[in-house]
DNA sequence: CTTGACAATGGACAAGCGTTCACCTAAACA
DNA sequence: TGTTTAGGTGAACGCTTGTCCATTGTCAAG
């Protein structure tokens, strides 16, 4: 039975362990990649032997009301999220980017983005209406060092990260010995890409395979 | 389904009309319902007889390097979004991300917000990291020329600015002929208060009687 | 002891969906 | 004149994927 209490609007931290585990790692997929894992995709991430195990934690969510999925349709989820805050597993020192509303008084009208396309400033998220965020991806990174002050950006700055591919000369976030710093990535035709610092008194280049490289860095942001 | 607009938001540098609007609808029902169309849906949208038909576009797309697709799997897109290298211009989606309105210059007063009067652009900032009390009044400025070198803030750099009296110390926007510019605000015990470019080639000082000060600066942000 | 949640196995089916082949039209080259 | 590029039809083929069946086991509550 459920034992929800009637006040509650949203309920959802009467999540067993194992359903918080497939949630996140839906919503992680999600914000990696971009589209929605299919379930033979969770059941490999969890080695379960049957694809029947996930489907059961997904009815779970979907019955407690936090995953909204089209029947038959594949990779089409849809997560009720009031916001726990809770613990994700996101790079460490990252702050999360999330759920913060628009401002402004741009509110109303819900933009249409074919018709408005070329009208800046009319462009705005209603998240009201969609009632969940489908891309929680961009994420803030504390940087550390000085590796890149050649490039202006230092120590204690800010950098919006876009997880996606790199291309030759974005600066992007790396993980190295645990720890995430930023490198330039540098990929020329025919060659493989390698991590380079920006700061003369810093020559190193860092190969790229035994590298995870976490995102591309969008802006710096400096407290003053 | 008009298009005044002369320039689109996406690099569609060589994009057919018809490719456009795929790509459009792509995006749009991404954002609307939260993941990617399958190609069949793509292809009743645009009432075509064959999946053939959206096939065919696709592949123009991935070939124009606008797309990416994960072969063989199912609704999973990745759309190239040309917003890395430069730009006042700001990607469409502004989810999760507060949106700051960017003003070039500001006559008299504060940037009016309601209508987007002057606003040159808009700037999302993870809002966790630039500690925006009030961002409901912040607005950001475009900066121009070189007088705040000294203070690592660069020409075509975008400050936040958040109306409120200055301190001594703070870097304030001021209203110089008509035309905003940063400068840093000194303010001695016992002494008229100045204003101060943090250039060493700019020594001039200006009294700050005949001066508006519109606001103190926050956060600088400057896009990779 | 029974009931009911929770978790998982194993196998199988059918619909969803991407992909391909053959063939067609029209415009733009050259 | 042929060739290329963009756009489209029609019909399959087969992998992907969601779904459902029966079955096993644990654990806490009634």
């Amino acid at each position: 039975m459920d034992k929800r209490s009637p006040k509650h609007l949203y309920t959802m931290k009467d999540l067993t362990q194992r359903q918080k585990e497939i949630l996140e790692f839906i919503e992680h997929h999600e914000w990696r990649n971009g589209f929605w894992p299919s379930i033979r995709e969770i059941q490999e991430k969890f080695e379960f032997k049957s694809t029947n195990a996930v489907m059961g934690h997904l009815r779970a969510l979907e019955k407690k009301d936090v995953l909204e999925r089209i029947p038959g349709q594949a990779r089409t989820f849809r997560i009720h999220r009031p916001d726990d805050g809770d613990s994700t597993q996101l790079p460490k020192e990252a702050h999360e980017v999330v759920d913060i509303p628009i401002v402004g008084a741009i509110a109303a009208g819900y933009p249409d983005r074919v018709e408005g396309a070329g009208e800046i400033g009319r462009l705005q998220v209603d998240i009201g209406s969609a009632g969940f965020s489908s891309q929680r991806r961009s994420f803030a990174l504390q940087v550390r060092g000085d590796s890149m002050v050649d490039a202006e950006i230092y120590d204690g700055d800010r950098v919006v990260i876009e997880p996606r591919d790199a291309h030759d000369g974005d600066i992007v976030a790396a993980l190295i010995d645990g720890e995430t710093t930023l490198k330039r990535y540098i990929k020329k035709a025919g060659e493989p890409p390698y991590l380079k610092a920006e700061n003369k008194f810093y020559p190193e280049l860092y190969p790229v395979t035994e590298l995870c490289v976490q995102g591309v860095a969008k802006a710096v942001v400096r407290n003053l």
